[in-house]
DNA sequence: CAAAAAAGTTTCCTATAGGAAACTTTTTTT
DNA sequence: AAAAAAAGTTTCCTATAGGAAACTTTTTTG
């Protein structure tokens, strides 16, 4: 064993393509990555240690490239460094946007009207966001005025900012929600809301793809 | 050495997340996502050995969960298999959910205290879910109640529901926000918020990572 | 700029991953 | 339904990952 002066764990590989063309494929070195992102976070092996519960030594000859992590040690990190496990080998070419901030004063939402509904959309600066965020007006006061479920894709929030509604659900008992109540449902069920109060009720949605 | 009975290499483990709220995150199981991949495509161990160039023995140890791979081996099978490396550990979800619904009637959240904020968890009864709803009532009333810029994955929106705040970020200068208005912005951006109003502001937050 | 402290690397050891082959279980063939 | 073949598991061994501590390098401080 061992009079090497130190081998390359992460050898780079000959493939051949779909067009059958060979070309090298450069591995993805997770030490680097690593790195990259304990330095970003301005921390030392020491306190990347503490957070990961590895050894300082450990986390050394892994960003150096001595040893290949276990899958274990891998879940470690990310959950330590409070990373999505995947950031360890996605080169961060993606360069995510980070910073971003859209403030929405009262009513100065951009005003979207159907025939059921009088939405308010809320930061709408902001494209490419996670979360779709509105204040809306519940006109509609039976299922019929919708005619159909409505169903989409992702999930809601919802919570009732003022009088009271009724969200109907394809697979739940219609339910009666006051000022403060809030829901979570998948959207894919058929879902919708209408206005049980006098005045017509206003909710926040929050909708996630 | 060892008597033991075949120990779990696996563990789930608790964590505490950005709010402090400690949770149990159930392990991604490699070895199921494996087996899952491999049986899709109709291969056996043996096959799948000669595409891989990892022994039939080490592939099974795998799928049973008696190893914990090393990154070069998970590179090996992510190459061999045709597939890309997340594939390994990122869920299916195919299996979505779908019609689910959770309601949270005023003041019936999930309470969760920290030294700045008062948290009502919301939606509770579902886990893995893409948004997390809380009422928040804001105690801190200035940055040094916080010590430290508050930064995590993922994104938020922001709506006051009583009181005024203000929200403070890293890049942009404190915001002033009065009951009704509403914010969206990068939470990898260091934000807190603190209360401005005579009695504690209450604000909703929903955070998606 | 010398001494001390902090950060990072290497060594040395133990625990565990990975491979070859024996063994067991399941499936196919006659 | 027994024999043969194929698929999967376990054992036993070697190679390598991971932790503790010694060592080296870099940074800070007086």
């Amino acid at each position: 064993m061992s009079e090497q002066p130190k081998q390359d764990i992460y050898p780079s590989m000959v493939v051949e393509d779909s067009h059958n063309v060979t070309r090298t494929i450069e591995p993805i070195t997770i030490g680097r990555q690593l790195k990259a992102i304990r330095t970003a976070n301005k921390l030392t092996l020491e306190e990347a240690s503490k957070r990961t519960g590895l050894a300082r030594s450990t986390l050394s000859k892994i960003e150096n490239e001595q040893i290949s992590p276990t899958f274990t040690v891998m879940q470690k990190l990310a959950h330590g460094l409070n990373i999505e496990l995947p950031q360890l080998f996605t080169k961060p070419n993606n360069v995510r946007a980070t910073g971003r901030r859209d403030i929405t004063k009262t009513a100065q939402g951009r005003t979207h009207l159907t025939s059921t509904y009088e939405h308010e959309l809320l930061a709408t600066e902001l494209s490419n966001k996670k979360m779709m965020p509105y204040k809306s007006r519940v006109h509609a006061r039976s299922f019929d005025d919708f005619g159909e479920w409505v169903r989409h894709q992702g999930e809601e929030f919802l919570l009732v900012l003022e009088g009271e509604i009724q969200l109907l659900t394809e697979f739940y008992e219609p339910a009666s929600l006051k000022t403060g109540d809030s829901v979570y449902y998948d959207a894919t069920m058929g879902h919708l809301v209408i206005s049980t109060s006098e005045t017509d009720a206003l909710i926040l949605w929050v909708t996630a793809d």
